[in-house]
DNA sequence: CATGAATGAGGTTTCATTCAT
DNA sequence: AATGAATGAAACCTCATTCAT
């Protein structure tokens, strides 16, 4: 399965350096990038990214600001970087969930469960990820992350639909289709209700009930 | 049934600096009101939300920047106001779609391809009002028009299970991932591609193909 | 007794008028004009300086803001004019107080109780005329007062010097210093204090001391 | 003596954006704020109030109208910061004459003539502690200053009472009224007369009368 | 006389980014 | 490699005043 490289924008921006590229030098840059990016994520889930100001990322990274423009061009990419650090774990125990499974079926409702639980149960990084208001040149990632998302679950589907499980359908339009469902799903529950605990029964509920839309909108035999 | 009144946004602030309240004077006011949102709106529409700051709305309106806040209290409720000017057409069109349809199969079609018809006919405020990053004040007032749409869609929804048209089902929830679902389909047209224009052909095989998604995820019977 | 002229403060700007002058005119024309200052005076007193822009002022004299600058040049006419309304009531009180008394020392001790007593009986429209920050404009006028006091200390001062109840001594000086006093020994209960109700015991004891104060400086024999 | 903490205005605000406070930095810091309170002071000295702007006063100080904010919370801060700057001073130089003087007649001597010399030689700073209009931000600090003078004065009272110089009284009260007169006797020549220089014959004139009056009004027994 | 919508200058404040040390 | 003080461009918003009606 071919991914957008997410990855790539942590990398920042190439690192002119007067030192020489040693290993050692370069641990510990990708430490410090590493420990930048954290704190930004770290911020972005504890208050949102109105918060995540050059000054405050450095302060929680324990850096100065002027040092953090040595690993992020600027701070759409440290922001975009703090993005895809989270994103990036989310999508890939979706990834995992959906090649895990043996069936089409398996993979719909592993692909819910794992979409669902994982936001309930931290569910203000779900809503830094999904609803909150994000500077346009973050934005752009979230929609990104979005097609990446489509992607894995198109890639599954074509899979179901070659296997005969499921109908011949665009899996692209209906991958893009279930990303956008399970995201519209939990805008009541996750941002509109302000609450950042739920039960057990209520994920399970919510999850019950997302398997069958799911199932159904693919086309799975019940 | 009962909407959230965005109406209301659009009233701007308690007019306290209008002394006396004549039908004539009431007139001027709501014209020279709907004539800066309609700036506004135009502005956001071609150019996004970061062009849209109070001088340049104010100098498309043809008026002074101070005028603004005749008629709205800041510039947020400016900006929600003219979100809320042309989300309130889309959700309009798509309210009436649904009510007229006599079987809830003939109103998930009219949704889908109402939804889908006019977001393709003008991408780019589609664009604006589905995609783009906004402020995090006008971010809200895209979320409360999703909630919108999906009680619009929940209560049609209702009314299909009642008369045993399709399954069981909580509508509310089947509503919200409806509305997410529409919004996902469209990304890639209207805002990955850079496209403004398309084919009637591709707007048909779109519509076709989300249609057949949303009988199934709802249940009608093939 | 000769007082700065603080009524044509009162008198606004010359009227050019596409009217004959007729006495209906112009009573008319006091009566608005009048009506103007009273709603001026009656804001700051009610809620200080900040509180009386001209909008809020006309909406109070119930007339538009335009109308405002027949009668007034300009804002600061206007403030100037509320403030000579309010500050007049009090100095022409004092004025009487030190012309009843038969003695220069019962007309000290008139001066005190009158002045502290008003005061107190009118905290926030003492704390308006004493303490509050005042425009630049408006505060012309205020020492104006504080002069229009003097002078009128003075002038009874002096008939008591002439009159051998009182050493010889510079009677311009002894005024200010004395007018100033009482404003200063009112800073505390009127506006550090925040309290604007007073009882007759407290107004009683600050009389009686000022009393003691003011006859000492100014040598009334014991 | 106990006298309000008005330094700490000084301290501008917690300077959260200092990451590490060695000796260097707090020194640094310190220099620019106070060359930037001095820069405020002077435009104040000068024109009054209304023209230190954060802009000028920036270009005056030499640097950047956001340094300031570095430095103090914002323009209200600073400009308190600079009253207090300068009042400070004078408020030092009266409490050191009311110490060092042995008896309570000497002191109050000492108050007077260090008040008003100290006036006289700089008139243009006195006009503006004294009696130029402030913004409301600004007569706070105005008051407050009232305030420490009032009680710098009553503590030096009272040791005289104590030590049975002047007769029993409410040394809050004569204070605060002696500190008015100060002001008050100071207006005509400083602020009425327009003038900026006065002669030390003047002085010395001005001095004794008010030398005078003071005595009296304490108790000072001739 | 009276209205009140409209003007528009100008101030404060924020924060990403740089660069001398 | 690291610092953090300094920059400076923009944006929002207020309100005294005017003028067409």
């Amino acid at each position: 399965m071919r991914l957008l490289n997410h990855d790539s924008i942590l990398a920042g921006k190439e690192r002119s350096t007067l030192y020489r590229s040693t290993p050692r030098t370069r641990q510990n840059a990708a430490d410090r990038a590493a420990s930048i990016a954290e704190a930004a994520r770290a911020l972005l889930t504890e208050s949102g990214f109105a918060s995540a100001t050059v000054k405050s990322v450095a302060a929680r990274a324990g850096c100065s600001p002027g040092l953090l423009y040595t690993y992020f061009p600027d701070r759409a990419a440290l922001l975009r970087g703090a993005f895809a650090h989270a994103a990036g774990h989310e999508l890939a125990a979706v990834t995992r969930a959906l090649e895990e499974a043996e069936t089409v079926a398996e993979a719909a409702s592993g692909l819910v469960s794992t979409f669902i639980s994982r936001a309930l149960a931290g569910a203000r990084l779900a809503d830094a990820l999904l609803f909150e208001a994000l500077p346009a040149d973050v934005e752009t990632e979230r929609l990104s992350f979005r097609t990446s998302y489509a992607a894995a679950i198109a890639a599954r589907l074509q899979a179901g639909v070659d296997a005969g499980e499921i109908p011949e359908q665009d899996t692209g339009l209906t991958a893009r289709a279930l990303s956008g469902a399970l995201s519209g799903c939990l805008q009541e529950p996750i941002h509109d209700s302000g609450r950042s605990e739920f039960s057990e029964a209520e994920a399970a509920a919510l999850i019950a009930d997302m398997t069958v839309f799911t199932h159904r909108a693919i086309g799975v035999s019940p």
